[in-house]
DNA sequence: TCAAAAAGTGTGTGCGCACACGCAAAAGTT
DNA sequence: AACTTTTGCGTGTGCGCACACACTTTTTGA
């Protein structure tokens, strides 16, 4: 195993000479730093990074800026991921700051990004659901030389270190499949969002894009209806009965978040063949949903994986260096009544 | 942060006592030794993972006995793995061997395995495919005190570390589902396994059982069907043909290993309804017939993962003596041609 | 021309732990 | 009583790295 040491002798020169040359800190000789940086190459060298954790008593600050896990539980799930990450990195000098906002408060969200800024930490991990109030933050942050990482919304505008989360678009695709999959035609399948501001969520619009487009590239539009459909949260109940009159022959529900749990309620027991629903993520009300037969798909967006990376991929990129992906989608998983299990609590 | 020289200061010895203490090594006296430990508890030492790793120069080698990747490119996956978390642990004193043996000969098994303990190492990954013959193996490694860990192939009947793969049993409960979701009865459906010694499989036929269960728990043998069906590798399209003129209402098959891609080519193209197709593992053969529609679902055994994740609770065990859970079932993840791209190659 | 500043480099210490070594006191032996 | 053995315990070194410090040489400037 190549260390420090080994280099500094091949290229003879100290040690110090070497770390100022790996670290590029401190004032070396062009000639022999480009000698020590060809030997490191030739010998492969590849720090360890016990010893470094353990050698640099570092402390690095990541801030954590995410919705309240109160009033959505969805937004728990991300919280715990990143809790997970603290602990296991907390030996090697990561701690990690809470910045709670309330998703459905703009303000609140800026009020928040605003004392981040005002107590700069070395790296910040953010959930950017406000689309338009994100992008001055972002440009912030890039002017102060603040590396940033966003999850679960992507804003590809901003130049983010990196983006960890689910392919929306490909998602929607997905869900299609999974209505579409042996069920016979003709049919009218619904795209419903729930209490969301549609026009200003972007992985909505995505995901309803890649919903249409299953139907479209398969070839499918002459057979299968697609209707869209905003619930407000106040009135799901009528919408549906009234959805359900002017469509008698819906088939199937796509719920674009993780609220399928709303709308299940209303559906009719029975009536012209059972209506399927695919929704997202493992609620515990979704969970059972999916149990008693009512959901027949979930997709994970792995929320919990989501907090746990964008951490991890923080301490990689401030600790250890590392090159850090632009963007890390997380697997679309499938989940059914029978591997649930596996997905919940995993580790 | 408690240190070892923080317990020895309050204990009024030195460090190396609490060493001893801790290690259960060298000679100290009673009434020391219980105040050492009841002032680590008080205070809730945890040793420091980095500085144990780094001070203690010792090597470890981990055997790892698995098939041949050369004759099934299945295997090539999970020695993927296991050479992954050499590459990464390996800097911090694990060492892999591998031991190869040909999955269709059990006597090369036996060989390779007694090799093993001839020259034993500090810890064993196995991948047990030969029920009987593991049986005497097991317990040999027992005696001798020589912790093993299985992937693969489940032995209920041995005393194992750990058993990382997925359940069998619900894998094939959950292949039940995918045949079944959308599927008109009546139909026939076909268990396939292919070029194996069922019998001796002990994960095979786990399988089966779960594929059997999900029609009998959801009460559905009256409409459905299952026929199970060996193949010999050299004969496949006659034992095919064969089988569909019996069943002339197959509607789906279930192969219950890697080598869907096999039988494949010997499914009628058209003929009173698609046949469906759902197996296991993502080989590039599997991949492409996932993307033109002959296959329907793949379920990911991850068996890159398996091996991966064998070598790691080992290190886990030796180098860290950290507790390894019994059984550590992977997810049943459910591939189709829509999500296939986010698990191929996923780091 | 000579001091001051800057550039370039080596040495030493500490991080927390494992482990070898060595010394003193107690216990055992003839 | 004069030993040997055993028991009990402290000290010291090294693991690979980060980083502070100090030292020498070169460059700069008036």
């Amino acid at each position: 195993m190549v260390r420090i040491k080994d280099i500094a002798v091949k290229a003879n020169v100290s040690v110090g000479t070497v770390d100022r040359v790996l670290h590029n800190r401190g004032r070396v000789a062009e000639e022999v730093r480009r000698k020590v940086l060809q030997i490191a190459q030739e010998l492969q060298y590849e720090p360890n990074l016990l010893a470094r954790a353990l050698g640099s008593n570092r402390l690095y600050r990541v801030a954590a800026l995410a919705p309240d896990a109160g009033p959505d539980p969805y937004w728990q799930q991300p919280w715990d991921g990143i809790r997970k990450a603290e602990t296991q990195l907390k030996r090697y000098g990561i701690r990690v700051e809470p910045y709670v906002f309330n998703q459905h408060e703009v303000e609140s969200f800026r009020k928040q990004a605003a004392m981040l800024s005002g107590n700069p930490p070395d790296g910040v991990l953010v959930a950017p659901l406000f689309y338009r109030e994100s992008l001055p933050v972002f440009q912030e942050w890039q002017k102060m030389g603040l590396p940033y990482v966003l999850f679960n919304t992507q804003i590809t505008e901003s130049q983010p270190l990196s983006f960890i989360g689910q392919d929306s678009y490909q998602s929607g695709f997905l869900a299609g499949k999974l209505l579409h999959y042996g069920q016979p035609a003709p049919a009218t399948f619904l795209v419903a969002h729930i209490a969301e501001d549609f026009t200003n969520s972007a992985h909505l619009i995505r995901k309803e894009q890649g919903f249409l487009s299953y139907f479209e590239q398969n070839k499918l539009t002459d057979r299968y209806t697609v209707v869209h459909a905003d619930f407000s949260a106040d009135a799901v109940k009528e919408q549906m009965q009234s959805l359900l009159w002017q469509h008698p022959v819906i088939r199937g529900i796509f719920v674009t978040t993780s609220k399928a749990y709303v709308l299940a309620p209303h559906l009719p027991v029975i009536g012209g063949g059972r209506i399927r629903m695919v929704g997202y993520d493992l609620l515990t009300q979704n969970q059972a949903l999916l149990q008693d037969g009512t959901i027949d798909f979930l997709i994970n967006q792995n929320p919990k994986g989501q907090g746990y990376w964008g951490v991890v991929r923080l301490a990689d990129h401030l600790m250890y260096k590392k090159e850090v992906a632009p963007i890390h989608y997380l697997p679309l998983d499938i989940i059914t009544k029978e591997n649930l299990q596996y997905y919940v609590d995993g580790e």
